[in-house]
DNA sequence: GATACTGTACTGCATAGATAGTACAGAAGA
DNA sequence: TCTTCTGTACTATCTATGCAGTACAGTATC
């Protein structure tokens, strides 16, 4: 089995508690995101429930209902006692799933901008613009 | 005085009680972007809390919390007894405020593909293609 | 076997949003 | 003047959500 990941060595997992979005989402977005990225392979344990929370400053059960949640994806598997780990096939799910989030806030602020009566070249504007400032 | 607006006949105000947006503020965007757009003028009698309430089948008080807010940013006056009416440089400060709340959407989602570690083609190609069923 | 680690279930608390009800002040119109 | 409409204020309640704290069950390791 391989060892489990020292949380904050490899990855760069952060929280902002005041943007609105649920911590759990945060921290499941992020898994999702390493694991698409290969950041985090198939079998790697991931930190524990009460080491992740420690790390991030945020409560175990908080970190525990992010797990639950890839859980039920089957993106991770619990092996009880031990940790829990990238399941197979998890790199796959996880760029699909990676896809359709950013796809639908697109189409979100897609409609909000066409609720808005704003054009699709004033719209353009404003993102070439904000990939600008981006990078 | 101009006539009061008949809230369904020239405007198409709708609101989602299952997208997570507060429905006071899907309100208040909406008449932000009826102002910005010409929809509403200034001077306008806007639809009063109750008849609005009505035909949007929500509670009096979500609108009159709408109202309020955009009162506060002097967007619409109040004029006891009869009713509210678009302020007086309201359109100039719809357009900012929707340019504003547009930009901010467009950062966050940029901010959430960045941490996706998705490329800048990668967002590109998602954009134009939703951009695409959009019309 | 004892200890220390795993995940997990359960409960309670705080907050935000929406609603409902009531009451009040001011203006329009018959 | 009287009625009816305006907006506004205030309180209470219900619900959903997020999060913290505690306790419990299973496994690895010494």
């Amino acid at each position: 089995m391989p060892p489990r990941l020292d949380p904050m060595s490899e990855l760069f997992f952060e929280v902002n508690t005041s943007n609105g979005v649920p911590v759990y989402e945060q921290v499941a977005r992020q898994i999702v995101s390493a694991v698409a990225s290969g950041g985090l392979d198939t079998g790697q344990m991931i930190p524990s429930v009460r080491e992740m929370a420690k790390d991030l400053a945020i409560n175990p059960n908080t970190v525990a209902r992010a797990y639950r949640q890839l859980q039920d994806q089957a993106i991770l598997e619990t092996i009880r006692g031990s940790g829990i780990a990238v399941a197979t096939g998890a790199k796959q799910k996880c760029r699909a799933l990676r896809t359709k989030f950013i796809r639908g806030r697109i189409a979100g602020v897609m409609e909000e901008a066409r609720q808005s009566q704003l054009t699709d070249d004033e719209i353009m504007k404003m993102i070439r613009s904000e990939m600008k400032k981006k990078s």
